[in-house]
DNA sequence: CGCTTTGTTGAACGGGTTCAATTCGCGTGG
DNA sequence: CCACGCGAATTGAACCCGTTCAACAAAGCG
């Protein structure tokens, strides 16, 4: 197992070319490795100095519980994701983070991650990229949540999780793996379990995806591109790549 | 006017006690002041390598604009508020900035904030700390939309407004002076504006807050609170201030 | 196997939208 | 000083998207 096939490097390299050296500063970073069963809280609501991770296996997802006993899913995070970074520089964590699948992740100390920003710049804006990714992600589905109808918004997140992940390997426009139960679907996308199914149907009936059985699988992509309103633009996951620095030999195939 | 008084050493006074140097670090990015009025946009969506501002004085709002028509207000931004940071990591505004009154900002070189980062770790925290807390509010924003009522959603948007206002000095348990109208207020919310002013009317009938004439006032602000589900963790402005041993001052700790 | 979680469907209800009309506030020009 | 114009606020009524309640089927799992 090269450092190339992290699912983390492999989304960094959507953005820039790494240096070998650069590789293994990351892959230094998936040195403890951890299991966690499925369901397993990772990080708790108010939770103090939590520790962060690199997920490199399996799904998870970020959550609050309300009062009135309703909970929001945030976002799901799935291989080559950040967990709890955010938790680190404010002084509590502010939501849960669970275990959609049994999952590997690497913890890792933030302190280290910042050390080596300084000696690694071209790593540290690759970093820093993947992290207001994740922001623009969450904006989006608030864009979503607040404007869209609820056929929209299914689709909408359904492309936007097929984005994120084929720059880790993990799906093609066909469609993808897809671990979620309807009710967690409902969560992230603000609608009942039972709307949330009749959504789906529709979407199916009309020919355009297909969501059963653990599988996502696009029938009509383009069409529902349109449905979805989508525009991958707030991911950045442009084509062209940041050229930083030639001398660098990049990772050949 | 000393560098004490400028909004965004207000706020991260808040986080943690600044030294006088640190302060004139921070007065130092404020030296490109420029005046928008009313109405401008100071970034449109897919801008390239737009700038980035410390907002100083007024309202400004972050929006996208859907394919249908509607619009979406992400965040509005106080005074204190960073404008525009994250685009500077990714490749183009994902979003609109337009400022909801006349406003006053000041230009700002982002490697100009990173390079500080290395001489003056501990402002460096307080900074992140600002940054993700603005993270951790559009994080709220999302689960409001998805998970709460029209008028809890509402009034949990204007606590979290007289909270954050409350950091620089320009609000009390009373109420503040507001801007926005019943339109933008709709747009930050999700709603129409027919049902925005519905909503405001029953929450002023109720005798739990008056939205009028560009002003907040709170009528019962602890039942408010209640009826919000308002919880101001999230804000991570607790009471207690970060006292950071200056000997081992580093970032991620 | 029985039990629990997930998925599926029907019917009634309700929060919020939409359409439409009216009023208010306020700056501007006659 | 008043008339006008225009955006913002306000209110009514019909409609609809999504919820809720309720029941049952299917699928995993010990």
């Amino acid at each position: 197992m090269t450092s190339q096939s992290t699912p983390l490097a492999q989304r960094l390299s959507t953005y820039t070319d790494l240096s070998e050296g650069e590789l293994s500063v990351l892959a230094a970073f998936h040195r403890h490795q951890r299991r966690f069963a499925m369901g397993t809280d990772l990080v708790h609501e108010g939770q103090n100095q939590p520790p962060a991770y690199i997920l490199s296996k399996g799904w998870v997802c970020s959550y609050k519980v309300l009062r009135n006993g309703g909970r929001q899913i945030v976002d799901f995070q799935i291989p080559g994701d950040f967990l709890g970074l955010r938790s680190v520089l404010l002084r509590s964590a502010n939501h849960c983070i669970e275990a959609v699948t049994d999952i590997n992740a690497s913890v890792f100390r933030a302190v280290d991650l910042v050390g080596t920003f300084e000696t690694f710049p071209r790593l540290a804006r690759a970093i820093l990229w993947a992290i207001s990714s994740d922001d623009a992600i969450v904006e989006e589905r608030l864009v979503s949540l607040g404007r869209r109808d609820a056929v929209a918004r299914t689709a909408h997140l359904l492309l936007e999780l097929e984005a994120r992940l084929q720059s880790v390997g993990l799906a093609t426009k066909a469609g993808y793996d897809c671990p979620l139960s309807q009710y967690q679907l409902a969560d992230a996308l603000g609608l009942s379990a039972v709307h949330m199914n009749r959504v789906l149907r529709q979407l199916r009936e009309e020919g355009l995806m297909t969501f059963r059985s653990g599988k996502v699988i696009f029938d009509d992509f383009d069409h529902l591109v349109h449905v979805a309103d989508f525009d991958m633009g707030y991911l950045d996951y442009a084509g062209t790549k940041h050229k930083i620095d030639p001398r660098i030999a990049t990772l050949g195939g």
